[in-house]
DNA sequence: ACTTATCGTTCTATAAATGGGACAATGAGA
DNA sequence: TCTCATTGTCCCATTTATAGAACGATAAGT
């Protein structure tokens, strides 16, 4: 069963001929002649009554025609849904990034792009851990990573570089002191991101590209940035943090950064989705706004924060 | 637009993967794999994410979906619409017949055959006039001619040969006393169906092969041969009519054969259909019906008259 | 009774879709 | 960690459908 085939003969009847329907359709009626009588073979059943002038529909052929005018209805329906959504911006984007990105990047981001494409539906999903895209429906996700990411079939995109700096309270760094030598930060409390192991130690880089690892005492490790900060600005230890993460305390005098000159990593901001083919306007609205609106977020402040 | 690559969509979907789709439809895979996408790409939209192990159905893919399932539905409906009377006797068949013809030989077929075929819906057509079949939406037409039928698209089936005779009242026969030469009845008052002409003649033929042709006198022309029979029945001159419209009257004795041993023509009659091709039960069953019937309504009892 | 235009079908070189295997990628199970 | 089975895609010889002209048939116009 073709189901052009009854398009075909759909045409034929709404245009009162093969002629007619071919005219209209810019194909050539041995198409459909060859289709119609294709479809009647199927159906073992005569659709059309046919002389070489005129053609009517059969008793039968009434009948399928209803049913197969209704069915084409709705293909036309559903191929008008997509179009819509093809030509307009809206949608729903789903979105998968780290809990800290949401907090202290996409925070002003995502309200200002919803806003300004009321159209659209933005689904945020939140997890430290690497989802599978492809599983978890999700359209792109963003990812900080320190070397190239694993090959995939996923596409990749660079969104930003960021930096890392140590942080502390200014209280902690007045009894400090003007530290200028990372071995002096050797077994200093750590307040640490993610789930260490027995030894932990901070891979900081001067500007020059001078190296060094710090060893340090984990004092308090957690899987959230908010937290941290808040035990630095309590004097509870050193924090590595992401630079654009502690701007607002930075610049309120909460907290300071240790150590200037050096960084604590330079992870790179990637996005990454599943395929670039047949994207949805909503979907490359979303992605001309983070393209947009990250490096500024992230790292052209953090530059603004470091200097 | 390709539908069928909306159904191969729909399958995949239905069966979560490619290839579980290929092993249900028994397909190669590559076809399906080719079909999605060709349909990706019409609809300039992804509809499926894949990645060599698993497929899951985009947000737009799944509204898709839905209208696509629900427009394929409806062609199931069609479909099967056309099946079940492709396999039960049911449907309408619609018939083209002489008026004489439906009163006086389908009059006892057609209600038999309806009760035989509970589902079959009859819809009779009668004019002395030859339609045309397609134009009108006729199913099949039975005629009487004398000569072959000219050539046409359409398809001829002989059903029955009958005999025209000579046929007038008892009382006016009584008059004419025992005649055996057709030249007694010139210039008799004839009873004539249809429209003749100016002049008016009738073609007689015996059985060892004579003929004759016997001038008459024009007294009643009607399109109906009820009327006719009555007008000869009142004494009012002779008719030529088929033997079987008026066996009834003979066997009552109202009507009484002139020359016996002379017809008065030997029509064939036929059934003409559009075509042979994609015949519905329904219709295969009228046919039946009409070849097993027809002969002994007409032909055999005018012969049981005739003898 | 002509001609002319148009109808649906048929024919055949050409263009397009197909099938089946090869392939890289990826989970599951050992 | 290392098979091994299975996923979806790609490639290319083969099959299939197609386009366009020719065709016979049929109304309409003259």
């Amino acid at each position: 069963m073709d189901l052009n085939d009854a398009f075909y003969f759909v045409q034929v009847v709404e245009k009162g001929g093969f002629s007619a329907a071919a005219r209209s359709l810019n194909i050539p009626k041995s198409r459909l002649s060859r289709r119609v009588r294709q479809l009647e073979d199927d159906l073992s059943v005569r659709l059309l009554q046919r002389t070489s002038r005129i053609v009517t529909t059969t008793e039968i052929g009434k009948e399928y025609y209803r049913h197969a005018r209704d069915a084409l209805t709705r293909f036309e329906i559903a191929e008008t849904a997509v179009r819509r959504k093809t030509n307009t911006i809206e949608g729903t984007v789903t979105l998968s990034c780290s809990v800290g990105m949401a907090q202290f990047g996409l925070d002003q981001i995502l309200p200002r792009f919803l806003q300004d494409n009321p159209g659209v539906t933005v689904v945020q999903r939140t997890s430290n851990q690497m989802e599978d895209l492809i599983k978890g429906g999700i359209d792109v996700a963003i990812r900080g990573h320190m070397d190239s990411l694993p090959d995939s079939s996923l596409i990749q995109m660079r969104l930003a570089q960021v930096e890392w700096h140590l942080f502390c309270s200014p209280e902690y760094l007045g009894a400090l002191d003007e530290i200028d030598d990372p071995v002096a930060l050797t077994d200093h409390p750590a307040l640490v991101l993610g789930r260490p192991g027995a030894s932990h130690q901070w891979l900081l880089r001067r500007d020059e590209g001078q190296t060094a690892s710090v060893p340090c005492r984990v004092r308090f490790a957690s899987d959230d940035m908010s937290t941290l900060k808040n035990a630095a600005a309590l004097s509870l230890g050193i924090a590595a943090l992401p630079a654009y993460v502690c701007r607002p305390e930075v610049e309120a005098g909460s907290l300071v950064r240790v150590l200037p000159g050096w960084t604590a990593g330079r992870p790179q901001i990637s996005l990454l989705m599943p395929s670039r083919r047949g994207l949805l306007p909503a979907f490359e609205a979303f992605l001309d706004c983070l393209k947009q609106e990250m490096p500024a977020v992230l790292a052209g402040d953090a530059e603004a924060v470091s200097g």
